[in-house]
RNA sequence: UUCCCGGUUGUGUAAUUGGUAGCACGCAAGACUCUGGAUCUUGUUGUGGGGGUUCAAGUCCUCCCCGGGAAGCCA
């Protein structure tokens, strides 16, 4: 885990001015203790680690600070094997270590229970026997106050022996839950007798048929922190609402160790979703290929597009925390991934859309192994040899033959460097007699650029990437965009939903690329940049050594394409 | 209509707790460059509104406006 206490500008968001606020009272003996408590019912995305690296960079600022991985696993309806397992390989990944703190809050589901029994015996909580459909018309609304169930004044011993009986198995599925008694008429409805266990005869993925009743998340939670020794219990907005019954559990049952809940805005990210059901709507639905479909905003969707740990970390550690719900421009994630890869990706050269170039005065059979830098930023990643000669391939839109105002790429009778080799001058066309297309440039390259320098000091301003034609390897590459047309997905025609936003553009396939050699061996999940393209690295599921397969992980800043809008509105 | 929470440049987020409104991203211009990348420089109409307290208000008081959340036997 990342120890950065020393280096790292104080950061100042409110939660953490508690916290040091917190410390400097001798509160909790001056222990920080966090967790970070998934639902496992789906995969963890971009905004849960925001969270993450909230709660474990907390407590990793702290000496002696600690921050457990939790499950809340309350709702076996909806949670599963697959979740948990992925969920803790993402938390892994991203960087973090719960060490031997894996809880779950169904490890406490006795010691729940027994809460709950004592919970009833000081006739603080009532099996309640209405129906999901009469409690519900009984809690009145938000302008209006509620009523007592006619089962609140059951006497303790007859709670304690229903209770009892609902553990046992001896009734259907909502014919008993037990409540809390609090106060039909407070204004804030969490209150107003809020259910405590329900009846569920669901398979758990972890206590299997153990157990018939099962505890709600507002019970469950705060006492799952305090028996966890939690001093700060942080959460998110939505849950502001739900704090005084937090806090009512732990003061009823007068426990010593009492977290305090403090809420902040849960990540939104523009062009994207992170709502976990709707992410399931699109997996389900197969308008993604799965969790993992490098569209995806998921911790294993980034991870298999190309995103490093580190860059997401950082995103998180810019990004503040505060209580003012609000959209991140993507574009900010996206810089500090490239500022990341730009520091460790090893360049090469692929052309994505070829263009047959034949150098008319280089020799048929010559071949020249080139010196290639591996990284203009870093001179300990070294270099690497490639093979020059008389065929090659450039980018198709490294050429055009009428060229714009600003165009400094090769046009008939311009001249440009080839990067590490040579400078190379059109001389010909060749153009497709149908379509007028052109499909092979022959050019003559100057022997006294070698490594792309001349001796008389002429200057050209451009440089293309390229590769040798008879050493090329194909591969296929696939370019990613914005999952969604719109900045906000929900952003809808009336009758339509955030499906209607989906990007038709959002994958771009294409097949005929060359690769310089050396990366027919391209290890899954190393990225790498693309000279004057991106970042990209081979996929983890698709690419192999005989079908090489690239994702796009993210573009270079692209000044020329801003010239061309700037010109095209002009 | 009830309760809770919020509102600082285009987007996020700071402001020593009443004392120069700063940083990052984005955008724009320029410099430099064997990546139109990177880097560097410069710029970039901001405290939701009205009253009030004060020598001084983003910060305190007050009224208003706007946005979000809350009526699961979900979390």
């Amino acid at each position: 885990m990342k120890q950065e206490a020393t280096d790292a500008p104080a950061s100042t968001d409110f939660i953490r001015t508690i916290i040091a606020e917190d410390l400097k009272n001798n509160k909790n003996e001056g222990r920080v203790h966090t967790r970070f408590p998934p639902e496992p019912n789906g995969y963890l995305h971009i905004g849960h680690a925001k969270s993450i690296c909230l709660n474990f960079g907390i407590a990793s600022e702290h000496p002696g600070g600690l921050c457990n991985l939790r499950f809340d696993d309350t709702n076996p309806a909806k949670e599963e094997v697959e979740y948990i397992d992925s969920i803790q390989s993402d938390v892994r990944w991203l960087g973090f270590d719960w060490q031997e703190r894996l809880f779950y809050t169904s490890d406490y589901f006795e010691q729940l229970y027994q809460y709950a029994m004592q919970l009833i015996k000081d006739g603080k909580a009532y099996i309640c026997s209405l129906s999901a459909d009469e409690i519900r018309q009984y809690r009145g609304t938000l302008t209006e106050t509620g009523k007592d169930s006619p089962y609140r004044n059951r006497s303790v011993a007859e709670n304690l022996e229903l209770f009892q009986r609902m553990r046992a198995g001896d009734f259907e599925e909502g014919a008993h839950v037990l409540r809390a008694i609090i106060d039909m008429s407070s204004a804030n409805l969490n209150m107003r007798d809020p259910t405590i266990y329900r009846i569920r005869y669901t398979e758990h993925p972890r206590t299997g048929k153990k157990w018939c009743i099962y505890p709600m998340y507002d019970f469950a939670h705060c006492l799952s922190d305090s028996i966890e020794g939690i001093t700060h219990s942080i959460c998110t907005l939505e849950f502001e609402n739900n704090r005084p019954l937090y806090d009512w559990f732990l003061d009823r049952l007068k426990l010593k160790s009492h977290p305090q809940q403090i809420e902040f805005a849960r990540l939104n990210l523009s062009y994207t979703i992170m709502s976990k059901r709707k992410l399931l709507q699109l997996v389900e639905e197969g308008l993604v290929s799965g969790w993992d479909d490098p569209r995806m905003p998921t911790l294993s969707g980034l991870r298999r597009r190309g995103y490093t740990p580190e860059a997401i970390r950082t995103f998180c550690d810019r990004i503040g925390v505060s209580k003012t719900n609000s959209t991140i421009d993507i574009a900010m994630l996206e810089h500090y991934l490239r500022e990341d890869l730009n520091k460790r990706a090893p360049r090469v050269m692929a052309v994505l859309r070829p263009l047959r170039v034949v150098i008319d005065n280089y020799p048929e059979d010559k071949i020249e192994w080139l010196d290639a830098e591996n990284n203009p930023e870093d001179s300990t990643m070294g270099s690497r040899k490639i093979p020059f000669s008389r065929v090659l391939y450039i980018e198709q839109e490294d050429f055009i033959e009428e060229p714009p105002r600003k165009f400094f790429r090769l046009s008939p009778g311009k001249e440009i460097r080839l990067k590490h080799a040579y400078y190379i001058k059109c001389v010909r066309m060749e153009k497709d007699k149908n379509t007028g297309e052109v499909i092979e440039l022959g050019c003559t390259y100057d022997p006294q650029t070698r490594g792309g320098w001349s001796a008389d000091g002429r200057k050209v301003k451009g440089t293309s990437h390229w590769v040798s034609a008879a050493h090329a390897v194909k591969a296929e590459v696939r370019l990613y965009n914005h999952l969604f047309i719109k900045e906000n997905p929900e952003d809808t025609q009336p009758d339509k939903d955030f499906i209607s936003n989906l990007n038709p553009d959002s994958l771009d396939l294409l097949s005929g690329c060359m690769i310089e050699p050396g990366l027919k061996n391209a290890k899954p999940g190393t990225t790498y940049q693309f000279l004057r393209q991106g970042y990209f690295c081979a996929d983890s599921v698709d690419s192999s050594e005989e079908h090489p397969l690239f994702n796009r992980t993210v573009s270079l800043r692209d000044s020329w394409a801003k010239i061309q809008r700037a010109q095209s509105r002009s």
